[in-house]
DNA sequence: TTAATTATTTGATTTATATCAAATTTAATA
DNA sequence: TATTAAATTTGATATAAATCAAATAATTAA
């Protein structure tokens, strides 16, 4: 049983809720523990629980036709990993994998409903969760394909500096070469190609999985003409 | 002022609404017809409706960096265009465009988002609904990748004859080439190769824009396989 | 520390698809 | 119906990126 009244790191569903939902909510969830590399979520695998990221990093795959892995996203503590399962189907759609060392909150799905249709406002965040959510994957569909890989690959070196590590020009990117190739729908080669590339022209200076950003503003104008 | 008490096509989460919230909708709705091709949401413009699309069929699209506009997904009827307006942003973040005739209910978002605090089940049938939607993008954007272009368009072609047209072997495709290109990603070119290449070996017959399946069985094959 | 994996880089080559340009067909309009 | 415009097809060419193969480099295990 976990302490939900304590936690820091609450959803604004969960803000929602009301003392004696939240002691509901605490009643049904248990957290875990995930090393950096190691499955959380794994497709294709029967589930029940919703997965809540309260530490570290995470990153949701899907096989495609090609049975070759995907990455649809890079998930940061505070929120959900596949919602999707409050559906009734029961299999995993996807896999979700530790980046970091993970703390993961799993909340069995029929609490979860219970705490949907008793309180509306919890309902309503997870409305707009998903809501924004949605915009981004507009978002990454449409511009994966505009733009070719030293533009994407600029894109999340920005995405990682940014989002994750808060503006940081410097930083330890948490996936491999060939997870970068997954992220960004293409191959190993291709990013260390791109990488090279970008160094060349001194916009950032890599060594292993030091990042390190040297030009901003060319970084931010590659990735905006692809 | 629309009679939502009569409509056919409810949505399920409109279903969950007591008469009195029924009435409420429809005091808050109003219904628009649009022609083909006509603009139904136009992406960068203020709105603070939420669509509905009652009949006909539409497309919902967005621009990438290049400027090019890229196909999201194709809506039926009985599906909301957008839902994403319930978010604070005001600001459209996709175009939508009439494919047939289309008639669409406008609700404002201020009575929608009351509807969903009064009404849990409702919230509900919203979240899954949104829910299944990120699931499929999920699907499409890790096949899409991974598929080239005969794939791809063996897809679409698939998609028509069963997901809207339900299983007619011949049907009327509602895109021109380009659109089919802006949904799978690639340029006008290469679909009329990929539709040649496929007429080719005798798996569609296409005249114009009517499309007629030959061997489905090999059709599903190449869209399996890629 | 050395050996053995595993990950990454580099180079050569191939290939699918984009791009460009022109021809043809289809649809729209006067 | 003739004229114009738009959409589609076709062919030639260019190119970004995939693939293949081998060489380094970096981890991990013995």
């Amino acid at each position: 049983m976990q302490n939900c009244e304590t936690c820091i790191i609450r959803s604004k569903a969960v803000n929602m809720l009301n003392p004696k939902e939240l002691r509901f909510l605490m009643e049904s969830c248990a957290e875990t523990t995930y090393n950096p590399r190691e499955s959380i979520i794994k497709e294709g695998m029967l589930s029940s629980h919703i997965a809540y990221l309260k530490s570290g990093l995470a990153m949701v795959s899907k096989k495609g036709v090609k049975g070759v892995d995907q990455i649809l996203k890079i998930v940061q503590p505070g929120n959900y990993l596949g919602l999707q399962t409050i559906l009734f189907e029961k299999v995993n759609q996807f896999s979700v994998t530790a980046l970091d060392k993970c703390v993961v909150c799993f909340i069995d799905n029929l609490s979860f409903k219970e705490l949907i249709s008793r309180n509306n406002q919890f309902a309503n965040e997870l409305l707009l969760f998903l809501c924004r959510e949605e915009l981004t994957y507009f978002e990454r569909f449409v511009n994966i394909h505009q733009k070719q890989i030293a533009g994407r690959i600029a894109d999340i070196i920005l995405f990682f500096s940014e989002k994750i590590y808060s503006n940081a020009l410097t930083f330890e990117m948490p996936l491999s070469r060939g997870d970068i190739a997954a992220l960004v729908c293409t191959t190993r080669e291709s990013v260390t190609r791109a990488i090279k590339d970008l160094s060349e022209i001194k916009t950032i200076r890599v060594t292993g999985r030091k990042f390190e950003i040297l030009d901003l503003a060319r970084l931010k104008k590659i990735n905006q003409s692809g």
